[in-house]
DNA sequence: TGTGTATATACTGATATAAGTAATAGAGAATTT
DNA sequence: TAATTCTCTACCGACAATATCAGTATATACGGA
């Protein structure tokens, strides 16, 4: 099995490392072989053609294959190395001496040590003008700008809703345009966040996802019990959709670590309330078995009553769990027209604080 | 002096009444583990020697005893019962057998005479059913439960309290005769032989007997004793019982009990003639009425002149006559158009509306008239018309005059306050009617904001939804369901009925109506919810208050057989009988609330049916058309919120109705439950028997915890509680009244709607900031979010303070003018809080201004000067001596007048620190200067006296700290001591020598550290803050030194801060630290530590055992604290709403260790607050003053301050003299007695290298992993052979060896390590508690002279 | 009429939910190896 | 057993999470003997 992807430079820094322990509570896929497949999968040099303009941004790298491997694969203008960890970027630094010895840099890595988690770090990078991406019309995928992420730490799952969120806002780095997000997440998120309607883990997030982006699992890992079917955690659905590349358990270290790589590619998406339509979503799911109608009167008192009639019969009756995204919007449409919709305060889930005094 | 020994004496008794008799009965008999200890010293040794190769005492089999065997097989069986989930129709007693014995496993130590039946669950249960089946006559049903109790009961004693509910209830019935009755005993004894009837049941039979008129054939069939005896239970024969009885001639004096011995005269005397009933003394007689209500059976018998009129006809007359009257009562709705509440006001009517119909009532019209008629009478029209009966009460000249006008006012009182408990419901729904018909004449319905209108609507369109829901549960109940003829959705439905129904039936449909209503109005952002409440509050709390209801109204149907065809003397009937609750309630295990389950089943079926059809008018503007557009929505809705991530069911009320409420034009109605008394409280003379007339209450606050319970009860039993409850009735007896004037300028300040001092502005509609683009990058969003959450946040917070503020002005604006009283209970630590929610004098700055004593008492020298500090006190000014605060008043006397006659204009008293309590107090000062010598002034206002730092002041008493008791003023001095000055400066001083090494954080902070920034956390300290909680504390307080982004930076300077305070506090209090530190240990040790005769049923976790003892001990004057901190476990109860997560208080639950080890140092140092403040109460009743206190701030009249302040100062000392932390290991150690406890011990001490020895052994032989739970076994057996009778056991026993044994005497302290130490072992030693640390040198009787100990 | 199997129902336990990790440190408990 | 990861951090008054789903245990229905 060739590993094409592999930069032959970096081979001996590898080498020099060894496996490595520190994760830093993030989990990552450690095997070449693995990794050039997901590579291979997600066809990057069709959709970046010109990649030798582009750039990488590349958030929370850690020990850093998959990433070495996205560079040689698209040998981009700039591939930055978003990394707050102290250790992971000495090592980095380290590892792109080693390069400037052997290839000059070529590879172009650099690496910027401050935290992936903070938004200032990626205002410095224009005001540095570390970078100067091009604005791309939103009528196509951006093709000279590429994110990728490891989210498999704590904080990853919120940090995802939130890179999603940029995306229908159109700022952070995506402002540029509709930007291609590659992510490992962990499993648990995946399984959450990627399904279609009426899947049992189906939740907020994962409508929101299937509202504002069109996402597809690259590859996830093999399902610990080894007694269930593969991908056992997953919508079937989608994993005929997308028929994900399965990971050995043995390629992620921590060992057994669950992860899934996901590609989220934004819509082009016109301005909503969107606090009214998370509301929609957020209130609908409290109650998933129930149909739309019944589930209206929690959203505002009186709207089953006035909101009813004006959803299709086909809707009102529907479980809440098998709405799709269209049918939200659908639904949201109405609301959004309701003289009586639910106010800031209800939708930012108001409450008190203890007021009293010393 | 005398006296105070003999108090002292009697307090010593009572803290030894906990442990006694009982130790003795426990698991253990005699021979306890210390003395086993001693013999086996120099044993053991022998065993642990190189030679003990066998460690079983040297045969190479276990000895007789075979305890491998029993290990192995161990098999536990737990005790358990399912009948607690059961709705009434499931239960039948031939199937519901528990299985599993009901033994008494107690609580945290089986050596408390407390009580503990494994279904105790069940039991309470199937109590509520009985009484509930019984209420509906439904004998059937109820003589099912009946039998089913049966099997559950720990002993055939419990039952027979039940079986006497039902024979009372069956046998109340007319078509049941004597002989049923018997009929029914006999049959009973057939079943359970073990069935003993007790005097209850006599009386029952009796009853019936008199009724039969054979009661004298049952009668001569008794001994005399249990004649006596049963003739106690009035609540059972009645008072026409007892009329009859006392009349019948064969019925003989020796029958006859000594407390009812001169009600048998009168009713001797009353056959001879009559004429003695209306003798002239009658109002010596009334007047002792008030302090005779303490002890009823005392007073001297007379009768009354004033007693003609049956009172039941004045009950159910009074609402439809007082209904008219409440347009022309109707006082001060035009000065305060903000409070005008219809539920309140129909509370006033209730409270007016009593005039005509009762003698009571006209005797005291009676008396107002002919003092008005007096010359210079300053009594008016206006005044009477108003009742403002506190201004007719002041401008009474004599002290006779007074006198007899309290006595009137008390017996008036008496009746409204009745009706208030009884018919108070009633009265608020007549009020809506009245204004909603009052609308509908106008035909202003649409543009009303008034509420009152509205609630009549929601009423009228709940109560047929209600009664037809009743309807059904009364087929169900009646068994007149035929499941068959039902769809399957109607049967779900009927079977989810059949577990509120029984008690859905006991209420009118009105009151259902009309409380759940009132409860949902009063809980309006409660809970830390905007607009709304957690839904499950609201179940539980209509649950409650119509639980609360029913039993006042059951006792008063109860007190009116007890009186109810008499015609003479009802009122010296009712003196002597007492206003005693049910007797029989005192003996049962568990009080018998319906219980959670129960109250959210019954408040999710009528809070559904509310959202059902309570709707509020809307209106908007069509944007293009411009048309206005009005239509009516649901009031309120159901929905969810995430809380920290975590789902809660909310109730959120309409945007509409949330603006009809809080607005200034609109008040909220109030439920007229728990409101202020009209007349003093009943005395505490039991755990649950006192206060309110009717509403019952528990002397101790006690939430989900049944174990507090248990203790709680058995204290009272045992009569340990009545010191305790003298004082607290001292507090229930004080009379207060509104301060009218004060609450006339709140008022006015209300009304504009603004912010004024503690009165939140009314906001319509928040200012957002500047909305930003769509676009903007992730931080500004997130901080646009922010700012938005922040405004919202603080007009909700606004809205609901509003909302909290108007409840308490409701409330205070119905009683302006009035006498109350409030009726006080407990803590568990035993701190005493007023049992009247919202307005009370607990209150904040605002609140407590509207307070003044009833009495009023003439200032002389030393309470003018009195009054002038606590305004000096008040207005900030209370860090110098005494002397140069009433200067600082003196000198500024013209404002303090100036205040006081313009108020609105006049802005001195506005800049005091608790500025609405210096108005008041400017008020009383310009009233008593306008005498010509205003120390001649009859003041009314409460002067306070407050411990300074008052947990410091006893941890410094405890630890005898020399310079910490100074710095807490428990040191005579010249002027008060400021403690947290103190701390400030010691802290500055380390902070000057760190700055002059450089180092930059003490040069920074050099120059801003005040006694504020140390204070909180000097104050939290005794309440065992973190140094985390501290640090976050000091940050507050130093963070406007920084920029926003410099946290990093402030949590450094705090942390290097925080330090310093810590250290500070400790060396100050380095005595109080020492014993802060003791109690925590102790603690530690005790929820840490394994009880041996607690069997584990849960085998999964043996390695594990779990903890199950909580800290408890004894207060100084008698009172058990349990730490009530267990883990919870939660219940899913199924309602009509949603699923409710309800704690399930009866899970035998292990404690919650960390709790119990934190909050016990402050728990106990309360609890000696407490216990200081009662003694106090106690004897400034005996004093005659009047007293009220807020846990360290004591309050009484001004010319009364110096001598209470003798008084806390004596108590204190006295209180301090003993020993208590030595009381307290005592008693733990008697408590804890052979328990054990789990430690670490190094891996290469010698202590861990015998116990390995031993476990190795023990595993080979057992043939498996040895369990913690096995050595637990183990060591309990020992124990066991120890303590047993038989020789050849206790010699058993000693050879034994276990993994205790054989370390029970090794000294292992020094080779504790921590349990995350790695190279260390868990071992189990007994539990034993740490030496009392050594006491400082300071001398408590120094206190005797300190004037500002409490100032 | 008693027994055995198939299906319906009831019960239990696990899991997710939100969404700037606030800042910090240190002990103790829980979980995993 | 040992090592690691997670949790929590001020007392009381005044409390409070829920819906769903998967898997298992029990009850009912049914059919055949």
């Amino acid at each position: 099995m060739s590993v094409r992807s592999l930069n032959p430079a970096l081979l001996s820094h590898f080498n020099s490392y060894g496996l490595v322990k520190f994760t830093q509570g993030f989990k990552n896929v450690m095997q070449p072989v693995i990794l050039q497949k997901i590579i291979d999968k997600l066809d990057l040099k069709s959709k970046y053609p010109e990649s030798s303009s582009m750039d990488i941004i590349d958030i929370f790298p850690g020990y850093g294959i998959f990433s070495s491997m996205i560079n040689y694969e698209l040998k981009p203008k700039h591939h930055l190395l978003i990394e707050g960890n102290k250790d992971s970027a000495a090592m980095w630094k380290e590892r792109i001496s080693h390069l400037e010895n052997k290839s000059f840099n070529s590879e172009h890595f650099e690496v910027v040590n401050k935290s992936g988690y903070s938004w200032t770090t990626y205002d410095d990078l224009t005001k540095e003008k570390i970078i100067n991406p091009t604005f791309q019309s939103f009528d196509k995928p951006h093709d000279q700008l590429l994110i990728v992420g490891n989210l498999t730490s704590n904080f990853g799952e919120s940090l995802f809703t939130q890179w999603v969120m940029c995306s229908y806002y159109r700022n952070w780095l995506h402002k540029y345009g509709k930007v291609r997000m590659l992510v490992l997440i962990p499993q648990e998120s995946a399984s959450k966040f990627i399904t279609m309607s009426g899947y049992s883990k189906r939740n907020k997030s994962a409508c929101k996802l299937e509202i504002l982006t069109n996402t597809k699992l690259i590859a996830i890992t093999e399902h610990k019990d080894r007694s269930k079917p593969q991908g056992a955690s997953y919508d079937p659905r989608v994993l005929i959709r997308d028929q994900p590349l399965i990971l050995p358990n043995s390629s992620v270290i921590p060992s057994g670590g669950q992860v899934a790589l996901v590609e989220v590619v934004p819509k082009n998406i016109p301005e909503l309330d969107m606090a009214l339509l998370e509301y929609i979503i957020q209130l609908f799911m409290y109650k998933s078995t129930m149909p739309v109608d019944y589930m209206l009167e929690y959203i505002s008192p009186g709207a089953r009553e006035q909101l009813g009639p004006k959803l299709p019969a086909h809707l009102r009756t529907k479980q809440v769990k098998l709405l799709t995204g269209e049918d939200y919007l659908e639904i949201y449409n109405v609301f959004n027209a309701w003289p009586f919709k639910p106010t800031l305060q209800e939708t930012m889930g108001i409450t008190l604080e203890d007021t009293r005094e010393l | 002096m005398l006296k105070g020994a003999i108090r002292r004496q009697r307090i010593r008794a009572c803290l030894s009444g906990f442990h006694g008799p009982n130790v003795r009965a426990a698991v253990y008999r005699s021979k306890r583990y210390s003395a086993t200890a001693a013999t086996s010293t120099s044993t053991s040794t022998t065993h642990s020697g190189p030679g003990a190769t066998t460690l079983f005492g040297g045969g190479s089999s276990l000895f007789q005893y075979p305890l491998i065997e029993e290990l192995k097989s161990r098999n536990l069986a737990e005790s358990k019962s399912s009948i607690h989930e059961k709705s009434f129709d499931q239960i039948d007693p031939s199937t519901d057998i528990p299985s599993g014995s009901s033994t008494n496993l107690g609580w945290s130590s089986s050596y408390d005479p407390v009580v503990r039946s494994p279904f105790a669950k069940d039991e309470l249960h199937l109590n509520s059913l009985l009484e509930a089946m019984l209420t509906s006559k439904n004998f059937n049903r109820a003589q099912n439960v009946l039998h089913t109790l049966y099997s559950l009961l720990m002993s055939p004693d419990t039952f027979v309290y039940s079986l006497n509910r039902y024979l009372e209830a069956w046998g109340a019935e007319e078509t049941v005769s004597l002989e049923d009755m018997e009929g029914l005993l006999k049959d009973m004894n057939k079943r359970y032989p073990s069935l003993r009837r007790n005097n209850r049941t006599y009386a029952i039979l009796l009853a019936k007997a008199i009724d039969e008129h054979v009661h004298m054939d049952l009668i001569r069939a008794l001994p005399r004793k249990t004649v006596r005896d049963m003739l106690t239970y009035v609540d059972v024969i009645g008072g026409d019982g007892l009329n009859t009885l006392f009349s019948t001639q064969e019925f003989t004096q020796d029958y006859v009990p000594d407390e009812l011995m001169e009600l048998f005269h009168l009713v001797r005397r009353e056959t001879v003639t009559d004429e003695d009933l209306h003798s002239p003394s009658a109002s010596s007689i009334v007047s002792a009425s008030a302090s005779a209500s303490a002890s009823p059976l005392s007073s001297p018998l007379s009768s009354s002149p004033l007693s003609s009129s049956p009172s039941s006809a004045s009950l159910s007359s009074s609402i439809t006559s007082s209904k008219e009257t409440i347009p022309t009562l109707d006082k001060d709705s035009e000065d305060l158009l903000s409070v005008d509440s219809f539920g309140m006001q129909a509370i006033r009517s209730t409270l007016l509306g009593l005039q005509a119909e009762s003698s009571e009532s006209a005797k005291l019209m009676e008396l107002i008239e002919e003092l008005k008629s007096e010359p210079d009478s300053i009594i008016d029209h206006l005044l009477v018309q108003k009742r403002d009966y506190f201004a007719i009460y002041r401008s009474l000249k004599t002290p006779e005059q007074k006198k007899k006008f309290n006595e009137l006012l008390e017996l008036h009182n008496r009746e409204r306050e009745r009706e208030l408990e009884i018919r108070g419901v009633d009265a608020a729904r007549e009020k809506w009617k009245h204004e909603y018909e009052e609308l509908i004449k106008r035909g202003a319905m649409q543009v009303s904001r008034n509420l009152n209108p509205l609630l009549y609507q929601w009423y009228s369109a709940l109560l047929p939804y209600v009664v037809e829901e009743q309807r059904l549960c009364i087929d169900l109940v009646n068994g007149d369901v035929n499941y068959d003829e039902l769809t399957a959705e109607e049967a779900t439905q009927m079977k989810k009925r059949a577990h509120y129904a029984p008690y859905f039936v006991l209420i009118k449909p009105e009151n259902l109506s009309v409380i759940t209503i009132l409860e949902l109005l009063r809980l309006n952002s409660v809970g830390g919810i905007a607009d709304g409440m957690r839904s499950t509050r609201a179940m539980v709390s209509v649950g409650k208050a119509l639980e609360l209801d029913y039993k006042a109204q059951e006792l008063c149907k109860t007190e009116r057989k007890k009186y109810s065809k008499l015609t003479k003397n009802q009122q010296d009937w009712k003196r002597y009988l007492g206003t005693r609750k049910d007797s029989e309630k005192k003996d049962s295990i568990v009080d018998n609330e319906w219980g959670s389950v129960v109250y959210s089943k019954l408040g999710g079926i009528l809070l559904a049916l509310l959202l059902h059809v309570a709707k509020v008018p809307v209106s908007y503007k069509d944007e293009a058309t411009g048309e206005k557009h009005s239509m009516e929505l649901p009031a309120i809705n159901l929905t969810y919120q995430y809380l920290s991530g975590q789902k809660v069911g909310v109730l959120r009320f309409h945007k509409s109705l949330v603006r009809m409420m809080g607005g200034n034009e609109i008040a909220n109605s109030v439920l007229p439950q728990l409101l202020p008394m009209l007349v003093e409280p009943r005395p505490w003379t039991a755990f649950n028997d006192g206060g309110y007339l009717y509403t019952p209450n528990q002397v101790i606050r006690i939430k989900d915890s049944p174990e507090t319970f248990a203790y709680l009860k058995a204290a009272s039993d045992r009569k340990n509680l009545d010191l305790v409850y003298d004082g607290l009735n001292v507090l229930g007896s004080t009379a207060w009244t509104v301060n009218k004037r004060v609450f006339e300028v709140i008022g006015h300040y209300w009304n504009t709607g603004e912010e004024f001092i503690d009165i939140p502005p009314i906001v319509e509609e928040p200012q957002m900031p500047p909305s930003i683009p769509h676009n903007a990058e992730p931080m500004e969003k997130f901080e646009y979010q922010k700012q938005v959450r922040k405004i919202l946040n603080e007009t909700a917070a606004l809205k609901s303070q509003r909302c909290d503020i108007n409840y308490k002005l409701e409330i205070a604006r119905g009683f302006l003018g009035e006498k109350m009283y409030f009726p006080h209970n407990l803590d568990f630590r035993g701190r005493a809080y007023p049992i009247s929610p919202h307005f009370n004098h607990l209150g904040n700055d605002l609140t407590r201004s509207l307070f003044l004593f009833w009495e009023g008492k003439e200032l002389g020298v030393e309470g003018l000067r009195w009054v002038k500090i606590h305004l000096s006190n008040v207005f900030g000014i209370d860090k110098v001596s005494l002397d140069e605060r009433e200067a600082f008043i003196n000198k500024n006397l013209d404002h303090v007048f100036a205040s006081a006659r313009d108020p609105l204009n006049y802005d001195w008293w506005k800049k005091a620190d608790k500025p609405w309590q210096a108005l008041a107090c400017c008020f009383e000062l310009e009233e008593a200067y306008q005498l010509e010598d205003p120390t001649k002034y009859n003041s009314h206002i409460p002067i306070h006296q407050d411990g300074s730092c008052n947990g410091l002041q006893h941890y410094a008493a405890l630890g005898g700290d020399i310079e910490g008791a100074k710095q807490v003023n428990l040191t005579p001095a010249d002027k008060p001591q400021d403690v947290y000055q103190y701390v400030c400066n010691l802290v500055q001083k380390t902070v000057d020598k760190d700055a002059a090494d450089g180092n930059e954080i003490a040069i920074f902070l050099q120059d801003k550290l005040t006694r504020k920034v140390v204070k909180q956390t000097v104050m939290t300290n005794v309440y065992g803050v973190t140094f985390v909680g501290a640090v976050a504390q000091i940050e507050k307080q130093l963070a406007q030194y920084f920029n926003k982004d410099e946290d990093d930076k402030l949590a450094q300077h705090a942390r290097y801060l925080t330090g310093l305070v810590f250290q500070s506090i400790r060396e100050l209090f380095e005595g109080a630290h020492a014993i802060q530190d003791w109690l925590g240990e102790a603690a530690k040790r005790i929820s840490k530590s394994i009880r041996i005769d607690y069997e584990e049923s849960t085998a999964n976790n043996s390695n594990k055992p779990s903890h199950m003892s909580s800290v408890i001990w004894t207060t100084p004057l008698g009172l058990p604290c349990v730490q009530p901190y267990r883990v919870t476990k939660k219940q899913m109860v199924n309602t009509n709403l949603q699923d409710v997560a309800i704690t399930d208080p009866f899970g035998a639950a292990p404690v919650d260790a960390r709790k119990q080890m934190a909050a016990f140092p402050p728990n106990y140092v309360h609890s000696l607050d407490a216990t200081h403040m009662l003694l106090t109460a106690k004897e400034c009743g005996e004093e005659k003053m009047s007293f009220a206190a807020v846990h360290d701030s004591y309050w009484t009249h001004a010319v009364d301050v110096n001598q209470m302040g003798e008084c806390i100062r004596n108590k204190f000392i006295s209180l301090h003299s003993d020993n208590l932390i030595r009381k307290v290991k005592d008693e733990f150690e008697t408590r804890y007695k052979g328990f054990l406890q789990v430690v670490h011990i190094k891996n290469e001490s010698p202590a861990a290298k015998e116990v390995r020895k031993v476990r190795r052994a023990l595993v080979k032989e057992l043939g498996r992993a040895l369990t913690v739970a096995d050595e637990v076994y183990i060591e309990k057996k020992r124990q066991e052979l120890l303590n047993s009778e038989k020789p050849n056991e206790v010699k058993a026993g000693q050879e034994l060896i276990t993994p205790v044994s054989v370390i029970e005497n090794i000294n292992i302290e020094q080779d504790i390590v921590s349990s995350s130490f790695h190279k260390g072992v868990q071992v189990l030693i007994p539990l034993k508690f740490p030496p009392i640390p050594d006491k400082g040198d300071f001398d408590i009787s120094l206190v005797r002279d300190s004037v500002y100990f409490f100032s």
